[in-house]
DNA sequence: GTAGGGTTAG
């Protein structure tokens, strides 16, 4: 006969391999449950989405054994997850006593939605912050594309004494600098990173991030000087780099690598292939990129997904064979989205093809979109074939659905600071001469906002 | 034996 504990474990087993309803069938079939029973099928049902039979449970759950703040929180948890924040809210306002998992999986709840001013708030008011508590936050803000507040963060989360940030806290802010291209700030990390014997080959993939910001930041050298002293190499660390040679413009080294991890035994993925697509695509590697898409499904049992579809699309028309590349859309399991029909339009704009575009409107007009570059995009077409009916028509179509242009953006760092470049922008007037210099050099984009490095000190020390 | 944080293209 089986003791409680060992029936937990087989339940919880179940219910971590996604199979709640065995997992059920032995929580009814149990002589006897006690409170862990209840919670572990409880998260369960929560952490797979099936809320309202959680919840059931949730209210079945004996008075004698009493609901824990397990419970609790993976009910939290599981709304959260689905996007119902207000019942995930009126769990954690409910709750008789709330731990710092409630709080955390509350915060990291509203992160995952892009609540961050939400999650700031309870984060600010919890009674103390843990390094997930400040992970949660840090990540949330990355997730939502605002890396400066993620950084700033980072420097309040080092002037708090009894927390210390791990390797996960590292992702987050590896990821910031990639995004920024802020150089000195992911030297910084590094430096934090070795100094407090944090092991790059782990499973956290710190090594894959370090390699993802220093290629992303344009230093390739670095990025491959880190990813060649690596002592055990992942799927991740492979795409980092034959990602970040593909970004760099380095199409042949990245090709080869990719030859080299297939000789290594390292089994590639999803990420993988759009890593060398990439590369093929940027150097015109017309014939290899066909061969590797083809090879994703025969060879590896990869499914193309949108992504693969759209670099190989982007390669195609790129290289002016629109034709074919309007066949890969139209042999696409999935229906064409905007960027990959926005990609073909491009292509169709500098190679000059109006037939090929029109028969693109009609699906991009079908996705009834509010995405404005392809519209534009369409309407340049029209004008350079002199068919400016068409092309004001469109226009037209924008201003009723209220659509407006948003300014491509771009962000260097220099000295530690980091610049911001909107093209057509001329709110800033405080412009630097030798900035000015830079500005005109660069083409028609003027300087829009000067940050400073958040607490300077940090990053020098 | 049960609950909270992660990055990978343009």
């Amino acid at each position: 006969m089986l003791d409680v504990v060992s029936w937990n474990t087989i339940i919880d087993g179940y219910v971590k391999a996604g199979l709640t309803t065995s997992a059920r069938h032995l929580f009814d079939r149990m002589p006897a449950r006690n409170e862990v029973s209840w919670s572990a099928m409880i998260g369960g049902y929560a952490g797979s989405g099936e809320l309202d039979v959680a919840q059931s449970l949730f209210d079945r759950m004996p008075a004698s054994v009493g609901r824990n703040a397990v419970t609790w929180n993976s009910m939290i948890t599981g709304f959260a997850k689905q996007g119902l924040l207000p019942l995930a809210r009126k769990f954690f306002d409910d709750m008789p006593e709330r731990n710092i998992v409630s709080w955390n999986a509350m915060i990291s709840g509203y992160a995952l939605n892009g609540k961050m001013s939400s999650a700031r708030a309870l984060f600010d008011e919890m009674p103390e912050r843990d390094v997930v508590s400040w992970s949660s936050m840090i990540s949330g803000y990355v997730q939502s594309n605002h890396y400066r507040e993620a950084l700033e963060l980072f420097n309040q989360m080092q002037l708090s004494r009894n927390v210390r940030p791990n390797e996960v806290t590292m992702v987050s802010l590896l990821s910031s600098c990639a995004h920024l291209a802020a150089l000195e700030q992911g030297k910084w990390i590094h430096a934090y990173i070795d100094r407090n014997k944090m092991r790059l080959d782990s499973d956290d993939n710190l090594g894959a991030s370090l390699v993802d910001m220093y290629a992303k930041c344009g230093c390739v050298d670095s990025a491959v000087k880190v990813f060649r002293n690596l002592s055990h190499r992942n799927v991740s660390t492979w795409n980092a780099m034959i990602s970040g040679l593909a970004i760099n413009g380095l199409a042949d080294e990245s090709v080869d690598l990719f030859e080299e991890m297939q000789r290594s035994g390292a089994k590639p993925n999803d990420i993988t292939f759009l890593g060398v697509l990439m590369a093929c695509t940027h150097g015109g590697l017309v014939d290899q990129g066909r061969k590797y898409f083809a090879m994703m499904s025969y060879a590896h049992g990869i499914e193309p997904q949108m992504k693969h579809y759209g670099c190989l699309v982007d390669l195609l028309g790129r290289a002016g064979m629109l034709e074919e590349a309007e066949e890969a859309i139209r042999s696409m399991p999935m229906k064409p989205d905007v960027m990959i029909l926005g990609a073909l339009l491009g292509a169709c704009r500098i190679h000059r093809n109006v037939p090929v575009a029109e028969r693109l409107t009609v699906d991009f007009l079908e996705l009834n979109s509010q995405e404005a570059g392809c519209h534009v995009l369409l309407s340049n077409i029209y004008a350079a074939a002199g068919r400016w009916a068409d092309a004001s028509q469109i226009r037209r179509l924008l201003r009723r659905r209220g659509i407006k242009k948003v300014p491509g953006s771009s962000s260097l760092e220099l000295d530690g600071n980091i610049y911001e470049f909107v093209s057509g922008d001329r709110s800033h007037q405080k412009t630097p001469r030798y900035m000015t210099c830079w500005i005109k050099r660069s083409g028609n984009r003027h300087l829009k906002g000067v940050h400073q490095p958040q607490k300077k000190s940090y990053w020098m020390k």
